[in-house]
DNA sequence: CCAACAAGTAACCATACAGTTACTTTGTCG
DNA sequence: CGACAAAGTAACTGTATGGTTACTTGTTGG
């Protein structure tokens, strides 16, 4: 087959996606990813640089993709697992992604179906919390549910919440409301210092 | 320091929980669970069998306690991203710490805090999620908020936004309402067929 | 058409790491 | 006590793996 580097480069990447996103950063090995993309694993250091080059590469295009499988889910999972969270990668690009949810949370409120005293982002941020939630943590899922995550009665459940979800009702100030806490246990809430709309 | 093989075990397991809390099963490193919890190498062979099998132990232990601080997410998305969810490990402990979640959602479904016609295991998933997100996805809160998820502007919206959340509203039928999709594109939504209740 | 440089290959290397071997020390129970 | 097993140590090994060396082959601009 003629050669070309682009095209070389291009299989590495994508052999790359699935090893990184299977295995995380340890797990991944070059030899794999070489025999996936059906390239010379010197091929990988010729266009890359090195391991550590190429994950860096791997979220940099994965990351600013607008469509949140579960190949996704999983480097964000290890994103945020094997990086700090100061130099995100491909941050200007992701904000410009995650502006869409913001603005389409925004027009909902303007529709009445979320809250309109509420930050857009914060809705936006809950809503991708349980977009996310059943594709990140499935066994939290099964344990919590006594289904699977993947089953048709789980999913089709959660969907109809999603579908319903408005976010938090305007709370009604008089009545003294429950907590949930971390750890699981309902108290009462000491009402906490008001500050909303947490701009970017 | 006169030998006591119940304190070497707890001592390294302890220092394998901070471990593979850190860098995974892939990352983590034997030799450094040695030297951290101040015993020779062989004793974790001695008292553990292998690498996979202090995994094990550290997954058993950690998982079956209720706090969800740092460490534990951590551990939860690790056991998500390098385990099936069949055979979930300590299934039967922590579905009896599960329950009291759903029983709080009970609880304040009964006081009117949430809605009543929702499966209150349903309620306590999402309640759980929006807990757990900004620990788990710190990168996703910032890429969308601007903010840090460790900021305290931050982490006082979120937890004002908590405490108001009161799952969905019961939905006005007769009224089209706005879905925002996976890939956050506000649209109009079908209404799929009514399936409630989805028990354990 | 032919340097020069990029693309590509195979074999190799140094090292880090899980797991072992061979041994010593210490507590305990008949 | 003293034999025996469990607890503990240091040094070692096989191998998997990231990275490199030394080389060949194809492409392209002057």
């Amino acid at each position: 087959m003629a050669r070309n580097a682009d095209r070389t480069r291009a299989k590495i990447l994508s052999a790359a996606v699935s090893e990184f996103s299977a295995h995380g950063y340890a797990g991944a090995r070059i030899d794999r990813i070489a025999a996936r993309a059906g390239a010379n694993k010197r091929l990988i250091y010729h266009h890359f640089g090195g391991k550590q080059a190429v994950f860096e590469a791997v979220l940099a295009e994965q990351l600013t993709t607008a469509s949140a499988n579960d190949e996704l889910v999983r480097l964000w999972m290890y994103e945020a697992l094997e990086r700090g969270d100061d130099d995100i990668v491909g941050f200007a690009e992701r904000r410009r992604l995650a502006a869409h949810r913001v603005e389409a949370a925004s027009t909902a409120q303007g529709k009445g179906e979320l809250p309109a005293d509420l930050d857009p982002a914060l809705l936006a941020t809950a809503r991708l919390a349980l977009d996310v939630f059943p594709l990140a943590f499935p066994q939290l899922v099964r344990v919590v549910m006594g289904n699977r995550a993947t089953s048709k009665p789980f999913r089709e459940a959660w969907n109809e919440f999603l579908n319903d979800w408005h976010g938090p009702r305007t709370p009604d100030r008089a009545k003294p409301r429950v907590r949930l806490d971390r750890d699981g246990i309902a108290r009462a809430a000491t009402r906490p210092t008001q500050t909303r709309r947490t701009g970017p």
